[in-house]
DNA sequence: AATGAATGAGGTTTCATTCAT
DNA sequence: TATGAATGAAACCTCATTCAT
């Protein structure tokens, strides 16, 4: 039922739909919809949070699937670009309304980024203390790669998902690769 | 005149200002904002073209200042990263306002992802040809880490800006140390 | 049943309150309270009835406790005042509700004056034949004043209730004294 | 412009009009409503307000031309009564809106209290200090009297508005020719 | 007998945009 | 050239009311 809003807003945008459409297209009637979720805002939330779960639900599936390190930040990504596809619109709105989902965008980052720094911090042969604060900075880093690149593989049709990836592995498997062993920061 | 415009923009995002808030603040009448603009859309991309102006000029003056390559990753990571503290939102809402403003999207992720692109190809010690796809990349990628390092930042205002940009080069300065001299793909 | 609806009522208005709400309040469904009441019109008009009945209750049996007239006033006025606290925005709603309850508001208006003016025809030594109109009015006009009054002390908490009896004694007792006596118009 | 809305509000009460109605019997457009007024409720209390600037007038020129205190007396119930046939509607909604317009209710009745209390005070031949509580309820009384007996006259057209006057001078007139010379309460 | 679920209609408010001056 | 005044359209939201169970 919200998966046709989730499907509107990514497609257009939170201002570029209105719960007449939604009502409309989900068969239900427009009273409906706040009865269930009281208000546009948390209308879009809950249609983010939907989105959200099944991102990291796929993201763990790929990585915990892979025993090599390498293959397993290769299959995160992929799943992430999967993924990045259909939501790219909906995720620049809740990072970009401008105060409206503040709160919720942070939450969401925090979280993404926890999942990705828990998977480092999994890595095998860790010789030191991992850093809390350089986890946390490299997952976002990660994260924004990632997005970026989903970005301009979708201007790019041409280059397929697993070219889009290497790209990707060429940049953060070094990182990854090195982590366990030495600091990185001067 | 154009820059009241791009404050409120950038605080509280497209669809949270009005014709008339950027009038009273620009000290104009509003027919005159449609008389030089022509449409909302028209001053909003006026003002994504004063601040992807600046922000260029600033990168550039901060790369081209330095000799040394690693010394110049910082500067430019520095110079964006400053940059980036303002622009969050007006972004933010270019790139997700489902169709909108797609094609000017487009059009600033290429040219910005073709200047670090171009200071790529200008490292020097080149021993091979440089890839273009492969440029245009990793181009994406560092823009995309940088923007997610920035919003990072925002949240803690206790880590300087120094050790945020050492944060982004302890990923980006191995790739593009490693760039000139060996093929990263597979 | 009804009595949650009456306080609702009373508290917010008609307009303040709606089904939903007194359903909720009341331990029953929605469909029931149409079952019941057919309207939220005549719900409202059902809850000012039993309003009305109990004022009515209160008000002869403090009158009709007393033998002296000038306490039966004082006890009248004095339930008056205690009843009014609680149905101020009940009445104002069904005497300004333009139009929607203008015949009940009438009823309502005849009887209360009715029980009034029934009360002066049976003040002990009569003189003369009391007029009919002349009671009526005065009973108008003492349910005016003490529905004033009783506004008054709403925003006076320091008042006492006897004190505000007291002020509306000053201004009725002398009226109701001389009334067997000598026709007051000229 | 605001007449138009006056005219509606005391015919059908704050809820029976719809901003729809009023822009269209006024003459404008919505839009322009709100620019002038900045929402319903304040429109409405515009509308108060000039009702009430118009009643302390006539009220005023009643009083201030009859030099005979009773005169005056009659002199001001009479312009109440003319004033108060057209807004019964107004006031009631103004006093019975449950919380919505307390504030400006309790200012209403304040000033117009006021006023009245002044005109006592200002009575020839004081003998004794006027005690503000007294003159402040007496005040009150007075006006839910005169409102009441308004609201009497209006079902009653067969009367006419100087008899109803001297059914309300015949209450209030003993009042005001003792007031200055001994105190009320006991 | 009783209700959870549903809705048509209408409310206030705002906005991008344009005349008339 | 510049604007105060105006508006059509549409947004979000709520409510009294009724089915299907």
């Amino acid at each position: 039922m919200v998966a046709a809003a989730e499907r509107l807003f990514s497609e257009r945008g939170y201002h570029g739909v209105s719960m007449d459409e939604i009502a409309a297209a989900s068969g239900i009637s427009k009273p409906m919809l706040y009865e269930y979720f009281g208000s546009k805002e948390k209308l879009f939330l809950a249609c983010v949070e939907r989105a959200r779960g099944r991102l990291f639900e796929e993201i763990a599936r790929a990585v915990r699937g892979r025993d090599e390190p390498e293959q397993a930040l290769r299959g995160g990504i992929e799943a992430f670009l999967v993924f990045a596809d259909q939501q790219r619109t909906t995720w620049a709105v809740l990072f970009g309304e401008g105060g409206t989902f503040d709160e919720a965008a942070a939450a969401i980052r925090s979280e993404q980024a926890g999942l990705i720094a828990q998977l480092l911090r999994e890595l095998p042969g860790w010789e030191r203390d991992p850093d809390a604060e350089e986890l946390d900075a490299l997952a976002h880093i990660f994260v924004g790669a990632a997005e970026a690149i989903a970005l301009w593989a979708l201007d790019r049709p041409e280059v397929t998902i697993e070219r889009v990836a290497e790209h990707l592995m060429a940049v953060l498997w070094p990182v990854v690769r090195e982590l366990p062993r030495k600091r990185m920061l001067a």
